[in-house]
DNA sequence: GCGACAG
DNA sequence: ATCTTGTCGC
């Protein structure tokens, strides 16, 4: 796969997003993913979370060479393959994913979480801690509160604040999911911190997960891929 | 043409 | 993303 080839893909795949109206039932757990790296070598986590506690159900990881590079506006084509291989790990399927980065706000509305959801045919949306596409202005500071991420006369996704004083997140609609029903899930899931638990948990034991390859012997029971 | 640019 | 120390505030 060459970088010139990607957006290509992306414009292909991008007609069979479904963008519902508000009105998406909350399920009883999520999944939060992201992708921690040393040079060219990735651990991906996918967590389970649950809904209520916002306890951890869950977690799976994969492992493995990386080869496509960082490309802004390409992201998926670099996380996707270590993202599946974890997802393919948990022993039942999410209801929900949330991606570390962005659906819909991005240059050809079709960032990581869209690309990932079309391919799996599941909702996800993305949350990204610093902007991409979009202007945004001023966010009220109360929790909760959000601003619409313009682009191009579009809104493709939202600022928001999930805690009193801290700088907002920006949340954006994958696939199968409202960008309205994203935002409220943002705010939900993040009763103390900035980032929201799912994506918060997958960065924590993606980071855990390469820590111990890194010390532990790099054959054995840590054999990539895992 | 130049700078900016999710992770 | 990753490289990196101290510092401010609850």
């Amino acid at each position: 796969m060459l970088p010139s080839e990607a957006a290509a893909i992306q414009e292909a795949l991008r007609p069979r997003l479904i963008l519902p109206p508000p009105g998406f039932e909350v399920p009883p757990t999520v999944v939060g993913l992201d992708v921690t790296y040393k040079d060219s070598f990735g651990v991906a986590a996918a967590v389970v979370i649950d809904v209520a506690t916002l306890s951890v159900v869950e977690v799976a990881t994969a492992s493995g060479p990386v080869s496509f590079p960082y490309v802004p506006g390409l992201l998926a084509f670099r996380e996707i393959p270590l993202l599946q291989d974890a997802l393919a790990r948990l022993s039942s399927p999410p209801s929900l994913i949330i991606c570390d980065g962005y659906g819909l706000a991005h240059p050809r509305r079709f960032g990581l979480a869209s690309h990932l959801g079309v391919l799996l045919d599941l909702p996800s949306f993305g949350i990204a801690k610093t902007p991409y596409v979009g202007a945004f202005s001023d966010i009220p500071d109360a929790r909760g509160s959000w601003s619409d991420m313009v682009d191009d006369g579009e809104v493709v996704g939202r600022a928001v604040r999930t805690q009193k004083g801290v700088k907002p997140v920006f949340v954006s609609a994958g696939h199968r999911i409202a960008l309205e029903d994203c935002t409220s899930l943002a705010v939900r899931l993040s009763a103390r911190y900035r980032i929201p638990e799912p994506t918060r948990q997958a960065d924590i034991h993606s980071r855990r997960r390469l820590a111990q390859w890194q010390h532990g012997p790099h054959g054995g029971q840590f054999a990539a891929p895992g």
